[in-house]
DNA sequence: TAATTATATTACACTGTGTAAATTTAGTCC
DNA sequence: GGACTAAATTTACACAGTGTAATATAATTA
């Protein structure tokens, strides 16, 4: 997470760091239409004229930010102990992992996917979820299953990966009343309906 | 929908109608954040003045905008044809007129609710579909039939509203590739795999 | 037509933006 | 550890946008 390119300077992840903190702390105060640049370097005890050294404006940090999220997501959904032990219908330890990783860094998370106006994270991680779901309704029999129903692939796709962001981010709004593993199970029981009726 | 309180003088209703379309104008072309008082008043031909007159600012106005979609919608389902006929499970025409009505509407629907970063007509719009799915659920015998399968009832409902707003979503991202009473249809499969299970 | 009320005009103080140039500070690498 | 290098700071500037106030003008309603 921060593992610093050997290459770069210190100070460089330094100021970095302490301009994503000071934004993360800033959009659990306020709305993100009210975070300024001169606001931001202010909290992140930098110059304002710093952050034009790192980032364009504020929403090219948000870009980059998110960018990070999902370089993160994708390494813990798409590592070893996930993909684990050659198991057809994988999803299930996958989930557990996704939301665990989630659930530890709730701070995170919940005011950058679950606050108001933030929504280019959402709309990464659900691109994310889509490519998701379209992978494992592939490689399990689910996709004849749905096809007998007269679903139509895409929408069920639509449907599934819609589904799964929306909970999450409710999930988060509420404190997490579940833990990862319980919600994952609940996710296998609403697909799995599917596999159960055919 | 645009049947003017009898006594709201006609300047008030001509000059919010031209601040509104020239919003959804712009939000055409640009990015809500592009989006100011100034670029506003001059697309809509009226002096920068008169914006503060009717609203604070554009998060206020975005969120009146909102309050009055949230009626018209309400006013969509909530109608004698939708909730026609004393049929125990109702859900079905509704969903059918819900989705015509945003079809009918798709230019102000699309750059709303499936453009980037406008999440307040999102938010709004997902609270309605939540009480809308609590309130079906209870009405059938959904509920009765997830219990039994040890899904919780607020993750069902979570799930479910999720599953149908963000469908929705990109639905119009997609310039609707089907028709909204196929994909009221397709709704209503995916749906009743809860009650056929049982 | 008169009274009322919305809109336009002009002006002002203020906050924020993005860039430039010169200077200081601190990390890197040998 | 010291020289080199690159990042961060400081100061300054031109500009765009905000929100409000006071006054003048136009349109609507009764």
């Amino acid at each position: 997470m921060d593992q610093a390119n050997p290459r770069t300077d210190l100070r460089i992840v330094r100021t970095r760091r302490m301009l994503r903190d000071a934004f993360v702390e800033l959009l659990e105060e306020m709305e993100v239409e009210k975070i300024t640049v001169n606001r931001l370097a202010e909290r992140a005890t930098i110059n304002r004229v710093t952050f034009y050294l790192h980032y364009r404006d504020i929403p090219d940090m948000m870009e980059k930010m998110a960018d990070e999220m999902i370089e993160d997501i994708s390494s813990i959904i798409g590592s070893p102990e996930s993909q684990s032990a050659a198991s057809p219908d994988v999803e299930w330890p996958l989930m557990v992992n996704l939301l665990e990783y989630i659930a530890k860094h709730s701070r995170f998370y919940k005011v950058i996917l679950a606050t108001k106006r933030t929504t280019v994270f959402t709309e990464r991680l659900l691109k994310l979820l889509t490519s998701l779901v379209t992978e494992r309704l592939e490689r399990s029999d689910t996709e004849s299953a749905i096809a007998a129903m007269g679903i139509k692939r895409d929408i069920a796709i639509w449907y599934g990966s819609s589904a799964l962001i929306g909970t999450i981010i409710t999930w988060l709004r509420n404190d997490m009343p579940y833990t990862p593993l319980f919600l994952a199970k609940q996710f296998a029981l609403l697909r799995h309906y599917h596999q159960m009726k055919s």
